[in-house]
DNA sequence: CAACGAAGCGCCCTCTGCTGGTAGATT
DNA sequence: AAATCTACCAGCAGAGGGCGCTTCGTTG
């Protein structure tokens, strides 16, 4: 990238405790049109423009950038986007393509047009392009927070955004389609393409054409709506969206079943605890969480059901193995997609949850509820031996283990024959005691 | 319309490794 | 007695496995 040349690229620095100090000077050095290196790093450049993605100089073959970037002047009918992706720059059919790095599949960003110049009609942004290994991602979010926001917004009051300067990044973001979901440029459902380069035959992969073809866009309420099939011209695909959300379907009756999600109207009831649901199957599967019937039972185990799906994945957890969703950067395989979503971010470094109490952030979900336990001093586990109590149940288990397992020296009592631990003075665990740490 | 399977989100759990405080041993 | 070393242990976070439950696309 420009902005750095051929500097060496110093350590990165991806350890939250030693990044703690890095992310205040951040938010102290946010108020230049460059953010000041960090930890020696080259100035990370602040970025202005919009239209096609452009690199000057060039961008190089396997050259990989971390980029983020949040648009104003948003046209009518498009949302906004914002976010930090890792990118890499590869070149397909002579044309440089951005590629989101982690996706299973190599898909297009934004094509790339040495040369291409500002695009009209196109929403403009303001995006900050560091060379991989500078910054993380974290880093990047930090500083997406205090430097974009306060650019973007300034730069909107001004309404003033063709302006082009040498060395800017621009950024052509995609219509509104499936491809602008506001995590697209995080998570790995990244289909964002714009597929409007000149040369047609560079995007010729692009797995999108299909949203070249007219398109009928039709809400619940529109009377219309019901009558569709009988208007439709031939090639035309209608689309069936909801008022209250951004849900779209090919089919009417699939529409029907997602509005009574947005709806209080829960017509079957459990006959034992009265709880209602909306639809007969979600009743017989809570009615029997009461009666304890598992209608899917696991051939090779114990192991039953409420619902097919859980007994197919489970079948693939403990019998047949099967792990197809694949990491693309190392040897890692799960059986849920979720799970490699989750593993990938231990490559990008991402993490969506934020302690509201310090700067801690966590990857998922139950690493920030467990770290809210060193705020509250909470002690939720508790040893039944020794009544010492302890954050974590790992911990609790290494205690028990080392302070009252069957290696530990013990004292027998000459009065009542009882074994003695001489460290805590409690009586030392029995062979079965310990058979039901280790349940 | 119901059933099925896939997908997604959430929750909880275990295993693991690193870190810092502390107490006892040693110099 | 003071300084240093070392082992121990609780605290804490990273990573991943497994399951509960709901939603949605598809099909009969």
């Amino acid at each position: 990238m420009a902005a750095f040349g051929g500097s060496a690229l110093p350590e990165p620095f991806t350890k939250i405790k030693g990044a703690e100090r890095t992310w205040d000077r951040v938010r102290e050095d946010n108020g230049g049109p460059d953010v000041e290196g960090l930890n020696g790093a080259p100035p990370a450049k602040v970025l202005e423009g919009g239209g096609n993605l452009e690199f000057s100089p060039p961008a190089v073959q396997g050259e990989k950038h971390l980029i983020m970037l949040q648009t104003v002047h948003l046209k009518e009918g498009e949302e906004e986007l914002q976010g930090v992706s890792q990118l890499n720059i590869q070149q397909q059919n002579g044309v440089h393509m951005v590629v989101q790095r982690g996706a299973s599949v190599l898909q297009p960003l934004v094509v790339v047009q040495e040369g291409a110049g500002v695009q009209q009609n196109m929403p403009t942004g303001v995006a900050i392009s560091i060379q991989d290994g500078v910054y993380t991602f974290h880093d990047m979010e930090v500083m997406q927070i205090n430097v974009l926001q306060e650019k973007v917004w300034a730069k909107d009051e001004e309404n003033k955004s063709t302006d082009k300067s040498p060395g800017m990044l621009l950024i052509k973001l995609p219509p509104n389609e499936e491809g602008r979901e506001k995590d697209s440029f995080t998570g790995e459902k990244a289909k964002i393409s714009s597929c409007k380069a000149k040369d047609d035959t560079s995007v010729s992969h692009c797995e999108h054409k299909k949203h070249e073809e007219p398109v009928l866009i039709k809400n619940t309420d529109a009377p219309e709506a019901q009558t569709n099939t009988q208007h439709r011209r031939k090639g035309e695909k209608v689309i069936f969206h909801c008022d209250l959300c951004t849900f779209t379907s090919l089919r009417m009756s699939s529409l029907h079943r997602h509005t009574k999600t947005h709806s209080d109207e829960k017509p079957h009831v459990c006959h034992i605890c009265l709880k209602a649901f909306r639809t007969v199957t979600l009743l017989r599967n809570h009615v029997n969480t009461h009666t304890g019937t598992r209608p899917y039972k696991c051939c090779d185990c114990e192991m039953a059901f409420v619902t097919s799906g859980e007994l197919a994945r489970h079948r693939r957890y403990k019998h047949t193995l099967e792990k197809p969703f694949k990491c693309s950067m190392c040897k890692y395989s799960s059986v849920e997609a979720s799970k490699l979503k989750r593993h990938i971010r231990s490559h990008t470094g991402e993490r969506p949850y934020n302690c509201y109490l310090c700067s801690y952030a966590s990857k998922d979900t139950y690493k920030l509820k467990r770290h809210m336990v060193t705020h509250s001093g909470e002690k939720p586990y508790q040893c039944y031996i020794c009544q010492a109590r302890f954050t974590q149940s790992g911990t609790m288990k290494i205690h028990i283990l080392q302070k009252h397992g069957e290696n530990v020296p013990r004292y027998q009592c000459p009065q009542c024959n009882t074994f003695i631990n001489p460290f805590s003075g409690v009586p030392v665990v029995t062979k079965k005691s310990r058979s039901q740490i280790l349940c």
